[in-house]
DNA sequence: GAGTAAGCGAGACGGTACGTCGTGTCTTATC
DNA sequence: GATAAGACACGACGTACCGTCTCGCTTACTC
């Protein structure tokens, strides 16, 4: 555990980590994970290599605080780029409780559908989800810090219907909302289908069913 | 378009064949897909790499085959290389038909469980699915070769279970399906809770809850 | 002792080679030794740099061997590349012999001084002589393959004078001839003044009268 | 030609100097010239890498300033460090005039053969003449600090020689003293053979009795 | 004796080159 | 003609230093 030279991140420059961010989303995004290189993050982003490994164990890692980044700019300003405000926006958000169950979880999940669909997003997603289907340490990180706070959104609806009366008491929310995300990641990742909002919307109808008090 | 030279496979050494599989496979559990190299990979099976290049066009392939070949030799010999007959196996049988679609379900899941868990298949099934999540060209080979034929059987048993009444006949089996193996490939693929009977048994109770005829 | 990995000298690229020397000698003379680089050959002659690093240690030793090529190539040909035949060729040749001492070795020193002051052998062979006054294997190397073969030409032509009688038999042959070359490889190599046809005489002059017999 | 900041020496940290000179010559004699860093210096000294580029041009520039510093020290407590009081002590003292040249010069020269096999000063003086070698300012710095001082020294006793009708009227001593000088360095620099006491008093006999008067 | 400007230790920065590894192509010799 | 072996041009890796820069801190000199 030699800690061997911690850098001094007081001084870090931040004009050079925004700019390796978006050298790295946009690199991934114009020519792919593979074909991405540090090398080419740090020329585009006009920095040093060593200014990335400085601060950085690998390219994955990049990409992953980018991307962390990018949520939490698009978080702060809603709306502004693209389909980007989405997820942060209703993670800040939380899902909307109107009371009809189906209603919001549709809503939700459409928004999903349409976040996965942003071209803008979905190379650098794929690129991270693979990564960490492969990484384990990359792969907790992931889950930790982007889907962890997404999935307790839906527990927290789900606990809400519960207390409704719309939900079975003995449901586990934890495994109920995976019902819901597991089907639409599913198909994003292995695209055997198109994923569309109709997809969306049978599976809440098809899961919200199973969850429902048995009459 | 010119064919640039197709190699003739009558010609070719079945022996070096193997051994490229195997190495292959070995590497891929021991080191990982990322550190498995074509020259490793040559060097292993005691193969010039001109061999592997003449044969496949990337290391992702080699490795498709490599596990496809492992699958192919599981189902001729069940159960004889630990639990990896059991996916394959299922494949060629199709799933049960007791009657009883949730029991039968529950068989088929906590097989696909256990498969999952297996410490043999699990680097090769991750590299791949990893692969295939980033290159479109890999994934639909994926998809097409290994999970289609999966799914079709889903498709067969939950189409009998319309005809016996057991699931509503407006319910699309293509999508019901995704509401079994979602859940399980999500919490597998992204570690986000462990991967167990139960949870397999619980996912079949939800989902086929919310498949069944609303009385 | 482990040696690692020998790479097969018969199935080496002459092409290469000739191209790696050729750079080498080129970017010595045009942006010195300092200046020149492994990468900077490699790009020049048109070739990887693992070709330079496999078959060798250094980039002086990549000097080494393009310089010893160099003087080979002006053996044979001799008279061809400006005065770089001078060194080979009376090597080859030897130094005459007269009868007349003194008139002999002015004729070599003068040679001598000329090739010294030819501005196309100048670079490499400062950077050489200095990698091996700081680097005693290369210097041993150099030493070695350059210098020795010449002194023996002095050794023997100075032995021919003691039998003649012109140098007195107690003198020792192989330090007098550093009394001939010390002196112009010190102005030389130091710059202390600049190095002339007369100084070279006058070198002779005196060191002659300090070896001939005692009247 | 804007003097872009001139550091004000008044103000120069004494302490940081003899830090720098001190660390400099410890890593050239520890782990030779080329693998001698500033980043290494500073670090060793306990110094910001700044103080020594405010300072120096040049690692060779540090090397040097710390020569000169060693030989100030060494001539002012002459005997103290080894042999390394030699170079300087005479220097400062001049070479001896007894009357018998030859006895003279064996002396100085015999000194300068300890001097230059003395371990302690081998390496920073192998490494500044090789720098000066191949970088002809400064090599002109060394010859004009280091070297000249000692050669007039030469001149001077030579002339008297002269004068006393030793030495032939009609020789240069500028070119008679390079006769002694030369063969010494050249031995030491390329390290043809060991360099002995022997061998001095080899070359001061072969030589002045090139230069005495013709009987 | 407070203000200020320089030198200083420290080290992050944009770069260049290092020496190594892997890629995919090509050549040679063997079977 | 496929193969084992491996040299080749190429490109990226991660590291080491370069020389410049920006920080606080200390230490004179000035007002």
């Amino acid at each position: 555990m030699a800690p061997t030279k911690a850098p001094d991140s007081s001084r870090r420059s931040d004009r050079s980590r925004r700019a390796i961010h978006d050298a790295a989303l946009a690199l991934v995004t114009e020519v792919g994970y593979r074909r991405t290189t540090i090398e080419g993050i740090a020329a585009r982003a006009g920095v040093g290599k060593q200014t990335i490994y400085r601060w950085w164990p690998s390219k994955a890692a990049v990409l992953m605080d980018a991307f962390l980044d990018l949520a939490g700019r698009a978080a702060v300003e809603p709306g502004a780029a693209s389909g980007a405000a989405g997820q942060s926006g209703e993670g800040a958000q939380g899902i909307p409780d109107s009371g009809d169950l189906v209603a919001d979880l549709k809503l939700v999940l459409r928004a999903t559908v349409d976040e996965l669909n942003d071209p803008a997003l979905e190379a650098p997603t794929r690129a991270l989800t693979a990564e960490g289907i492969v990484d384990p340490k990359l792969g907790a990180e992931f889950v930790h810090k982007l889907l962890d706070p997404q999935l307790a959104l839906y527990v927290g609806r789900l606990r809400a219907a519960q207390e409704a009366g719309h939900v079975r008491a003995d449901v586990d929310p934890r495994v109920a909302l995976e019902l819901l995300i597991g089907p639409l990641m599913h198909r994003w990742l292995l695209r055997t289908l198109p994923l569309t909002h109709a997809y969306a919307d049978a599976i809440v109808d098809y899961a919200v069913g199973g969850l429902a008090p048995r009459p």
